[in-house]
Order: structure tokens, then sequence, then C-alpha cells
DNA sequence: TTAGAAACTGACTAATCAGTCAAACAAAAA
DNA sequence: TTTTTGTTTGACTGATTAGTCAGTTTCTAA
């Protein structure tokens, strides 16, 4: 692993135990096992650094996600689709989840920042899809897609919490339902 | 307004503009309008500050939402009672619900926190209701709770986010069912 | 070989911050 | 009045931090 992706998988971990202000850069790049200059020789400023790592987690959350949609799908299987795999990616990368977690309460997210990414786009033309036809509520499209991040947020947390994995196909299809059924018509 | 009411005030303001770390204690004080010293006269540190606003946000949501759930309503009337009551509070009070949103997703917070306060009480005796009645799906109580809380906020996020408040009753009553129809049969 | 660029080091600094403390002040009790 | 108790002040400190920099090593390509 090079040096710039070691910091940041360090940073991720500090990040998800201490809070961003509650780690130092100099620890980083101490317990990445490089030295201290070389942390602001990849990332300026340590927001940088922070927005990289967003950044970081965004495409590979995408790359995992969208390999798994096929385009003989109905809707509700796609949206089962990237529910799941989005769940799954967040249980198996709890430095990941943290880390998006507070980065979305911080003053560095903005909105615009999270359009543009293309995370984003591919769940809004499925959203679209699903207003036109029919099968959704009448609701703005970045609600739907607000509030179904909302819901697998609450059941990665919930199965967390409980230290529960995604063993049981009845119950995670329940957890599923809880979601679907606030969108669906 | 005293200067422990002062201070609180203020400094929720400041937190809900540039976060905990981000915010002087210093800077409380002066803007406050009273010494540095009185601050850690009132809150002998800066995380017993912050718990001390968490359990002032949350006691002020009891009273607000508790006068207002009617012994005679039936479940699903009390439960769209709590909803909007939450949803008003947190919109007629950002710099609480800004406070909360950071609270909730720092390391300061530990769901033992929550559990004790009488507002989850509240809540949760209404979802053991609705469950025992059959209304609600086959899902653990704490997980509705969390689930209806994040569709609260979602839904406090996106209507402040489009600069709307509640004055379509209509309107209030499709976010409302998106929320109701996650946990219902 | 060699020249120049890029990666890398770690000691250093200027600024910031949470929390202290000795002293002043106010209010009420003795 | 005197004493006691609690409130308030703001200058101060020791610790910590983000970011710098002068210099070294490693890589690349001519």
């Amino acid at each position: 692993m090079d040096k710039r992706t070691k910091l940041i998988e360090t940073a991720k971990r500090l990040f998800s135990e201490n809070g961003f202000y509650g780690t130092a850069t100099a620890r980083i790049a101490r317990e990445a096992g490089v030295s201290n200059g070389i942390l602001f020789h990849y990332f300026p400023t340590k927001d940088l650094l922070i927005k990289a790592m967003y950044f970081d987690v965004k495409d590979r959350l995408f790359d995992y996600s969208v390999g798994q949609v096929y385009k003989g799908a109905t809707l509700k299987e796609s949206i089962y689709t990237l529910w799941l795999a989005a769940v799954e990616f967040n249980l198996e990368n709890a430095n990941d989840f943290e880390f998006i977690r507070q980065f979305e309460t911080s003053p560095y997210y903005r909105t615009e920042t999270e359009l543009e990414h293309r995370y984003v786009q591919l769940c809004l033309e499925l959203i679209d899809k699903g207003i036109e036809e029919g099968q959704f509520k009448q609701i703005p499209p970045m609600l739907i897609f607000k509030s179904m991040s909302a819901q697998v947020e609450t059941t990665v947390r919930f199965l967390k919490m409980n230290n529960m994995v995604l063993d049981n196909v009845e119950f995670t299809h329940r957890l599923f339902e809880m979601a679907w059924d606030s969108l669906a018509k």
C-alpha cells in the first residue's frame, strides 16, 4: 500500500474513533508509519485530506454497487439491490461508515458536493424512473433519495448495535420492506 | 436571562455554526457577554457543557410534545401528533436541531444516555402498544423508534433545504404517510 | 552518468485552546 | 458592622496543533 493510501486508511480509523478534531495530523502520520511532512505533501491541509477521503469512500461505494444492478431487473429488484449493497458495504467497512456519518453532519459537508457524485446520479435515475412509472408516491425525488439513505443508515446502525449480520434472508427482507413501503404507493 | 442560560444559548448557536471543536470556550463566553471564568464555574469542563445542553434540548422537546398527545386519540393520531411536534420543534429551533445532529454523531453520544430520557420512554410506550395491537410490522421496537427519528430528521432537513414551512396540510400529511407506511402493517 | 524532479524526513514554530487562580464583588446571615 | 457564602472577573499557563522548511533520498529519463 502506498503512503497516500496508508494515510487515508489510518485517518479513517482514527477519525471514526476520535472524530476529526480529536485526531491530530501528527498522530495520523505516526500511526501510518510515515513522516509528518509527507501528509502535507499529499494533502496540503487537513481539510483537503478529509474531502479526499469523502470522495474515496463514495467512489468505492459506487464501484461496489453498480456492478450488481442488472438491466433486466424490475424497479423494486434494482432498488433492493442498491439498498442491500449499501447496507453490506457499510457493515463491511465500519470505518468508512463512521467517517461518512461524521462528514455529513460536519461543516465540511455541502449538498452540492454530494450531488455531483455519480453514485447519487445512479440512485436518482432509478427514482425518477419509479416516479414516472407511478410506483412511487408523489414526493420530490431528492426527498426519496435522502429518506432511502437515512433508512440504510438506521438499518446499519441497528445491526451493528446488536452485533447482527445479514445472514437471515427473511429478516433482511423485512428490513428492506420498511424502506420500500415508505416510498411505494 | 441568567448567565448559565445565556451561555447555553450562545454555545448552541456557535456549535451549530462551527461545530464543537471549531468553537473555543473563550469565544462562547465573549459572545455571551460574560467572563471566561464563569463558564467553568457553571460547567467544569467543555464536555459537561455539551452534555448539559443535550439534556436541555431533550427536556424542552419533551415538554413541547407531551402536552399535545391526548388519551382518547387513536394510535396513528398519537404517532402523528408526536411526529408533527418533533418536526415543528426542530424547524422552530434550528440551533437545537443542528446541535443534536452533531451530538448524536459525536463520541459524546452513547445510546444509554438517550435511553434514560423520558422523551424516548414516551415514544417507546406508544410503539409497544402498536406492536401489541398488531398495527406495526414485526420489527424490534428500538428499530421502529430509530427509524421514526431518522424520518423526522430527513423531513426537517428537506424542508429547511428548500426553505419550506409546514403550511400545506395536504403535503404535511403526505410526508407523514412516508414515515407511517414504513412502520405500519 | 548525470541532472532534475519527485518523494520523503523530522525538527521546528506561531497560534490556539481548555482550564486555573488569585482577587474583587455582591448578597445575605450573624 | 462583620462574617460568610457564592458569583464574577480576566490575565495567565501548559499543552497541543496545523502547517513549514531546509535538507536528504529515491526515481526517472536523457
